[in-house]
DNA sequence: GTGGTCTAGACCACG
DNA sequence: GTGGTCTAGACCACT
């Protein structure tokens, strides 16, 4: 697998752990029906807790990213993913709001702030295409 | 103060008034040498304790938003505020992905995540100017 | 572990206590990778409150001495230390000011001074060698 | 009066007027016998409290920097300066320890601080002889 | 069991 | 009256 935990961050290891795996999939690593490995594979792996996985793994399927079978395990949801309702556009725009006046309050400017975005969406872009 | 907290939310509670006084800086409801309210009246007008109310305070003056004058009070930095530097573009950078990688999971491309933010900031510029 | 506190002293106990912790760095007592007492560990072993502790470790991690793995618990950071950078020579440059101007003041010329300051280092090479 | 004060430092402002005036000292602006202001008219001209001035010149009395007439105001003592005698050498010893402890880890070494030190003795000097 | 967060209440230094 | 410091005790998130 391609997860890159940081156990040292102040940020949960299950929440690291949802953010790569959903950042394999916009990468296109990770397509519809790939398997994932099984919960305790996975943690012994990466060297985690059990709970640790299974934790980002329910969220994951509650979101509705993987399905996980009894027995067939774990694999990327085959009929695509959540789609951006009006619940996902608002939990963003008030993700986003507290660092765009961060950003207005430094100075960052709307043009600066929607370059580094985009720069970021042309890398998901590039990684996409060839990875 | 226009201070609102959601003391249910899981968002811990000095973030969420740190977030509301860059907020304040960013909407220019808070200029350069405006007085804020000591930690203890803040404390008491929102019914939260004063060492909470302190925290935030704390990263807002290492930050460089604020200052606190030794017996007079708080108040915003006089000086201006915190550049833009590498350092927090960084910081930025690192917020930004895991929200674009899960937007681009959910089939929200660029121009629409681009837009959202667009409006965000534009939602400042007119509380900007007329707040 | 080897922290002497003078809970009688007009300096703060957390400061102390970060003193004590970077001098068992310096005299290389402790070294990167070394684990460190939790902090209720610590606190039930001084005696002091566990807050105390805390805020002693949060400067320390902030400076880049020790990182706090999530659950794990504190450890010295194992890359190595914070560098000697501009900033850190001006703050030393400002805290060291004052004690010149007063030793000169009372007459105590600058080679006095220098000696003062070398046999302190050694103390600390020696120390470093034996303990 | 050359005093210059930050009233945002966390230092306190009694504490700052000391190093100032014995700073003043240093450079030989204050020479054995010139006249202080009173607290009355330091206070009035800095823009600070009585008390906070009166706390300074008490410490400064103490130490033996000056002398309080009841009439004739304040004054340089004309007899010279304190001695460094040991108990202000162990004081001056135990300020040091925490600064050096921490130089040394961060790899800081001897023959950089001791110059950083003659830098700022030399500029004690220089001042001295011109100012 | 670990650190993170929050509350409550106290004393002190400062001005 | 202000922030700084310390204590005591509690609940929660994480592993």
């Amino acid at each position: 697998m391609f997860i890159q935990l940081d156990l040292e961050s102040a940020e949960p290891i299950y929440i690291q752990l949802q953010h790569q795996i959903i950042e394999g999939i916009a990468k296109k690593k990770l397509q519809p029906g790939d398997p994932l490995p099984s919960v305790r594979s996975l943690a012994a792996d990466i060297g985690i807790n059990l709970h640790t996985v299974n934790k980002a793994y329910q969220y994951l399927k509650q979101e509705g990213f993987i399905l996980i079978h009894r027995q067939k395990g774990v694999v990327i949801n085959p009929d695509g993913f959540p789609k951006a309702d009006e619940a996902y556009k608002k939990q963003l725009k008030s993700s986003l709001h507290p660092l765009i006046s961060n950003a207005i309050s430094r100075g960052l400017g709307e043009d600066d702030f929607l370059r580094i975005c985009s720069d970021i969406f042309n890398k998901f872009k590039v990684e996409g295409e060839n990875g």
